[in-house]
DNA sequence: GCCAACGTTGGC
DNA sequence: GCCAACGTTGGC
């Protein structure tokens, strides 16, 4: 299984957004970044992935799962982009917020930190482990 | 609200 | 195929 992180900003699509959608999950639409896309058709059903606000909260809010491999974005006709169905497992007890992410040493290599535009990343194991524990999972 | 970073587009 | 111009994202 393999680790991920999805960027949204709440006010377009929120965890509340998420986990209203229940267990039949969402197609993450709307990303028209060629590594974004990459990414996501790199996906299999059943990895993890953290559930990130960008913007005003700047934290990881929550972990959701993948539970549709990559297909064409019923959003728009042009055949380049796809993307993943996720949907909702639980929320992080505490959130993680970008300025611990930033000041753990650990986390330092993080995408998140490094290339903070891009909105579908992978994380590590490692990476993944630590969040979770930080989280209080 | 500003601006830096980055990705994409299109003229040449 | 290069690169300037432009648009978007997201942290601050």
């Amino acid at each position: 299984m393999r680790y991920w992180l999805f960027k949204s900003e709440p006010s377009t699509w929120s965890w509340d957004d998420q986990v209203a959608k229940g267990d039949g999950g969402e197609e993450w639409d709307g990303v028209r970044n060629y590594q974004a896309r990459n990414f996501m058709r790199e996906m299999a059903v059943g990895d993890r992935g953290f559930f990130y606000h960008s913007q005003k909260d700047r934290e990881i809010v929550g972990i959701v799962e993948v539970c549709a491999e990559a297909h064409p974005d019923s959003t728009t006709d042009d055949a380049r982009w796809d993307c993943v169905d996720i949907r909702a497992i639980e929320p992080l007890p505490t959130p993680v917020t970008l300025d611990q992410i930033k000041a753990d040493e650990k986390l330092a290599d993080m995408v998140l930190v490094k290339n903070s535009r891009l909105s579908v990343q992978p994380v590590t194991e490692a990476d993944w482990t630590h969040i979770c524990a930080l989280g209080g999972l």
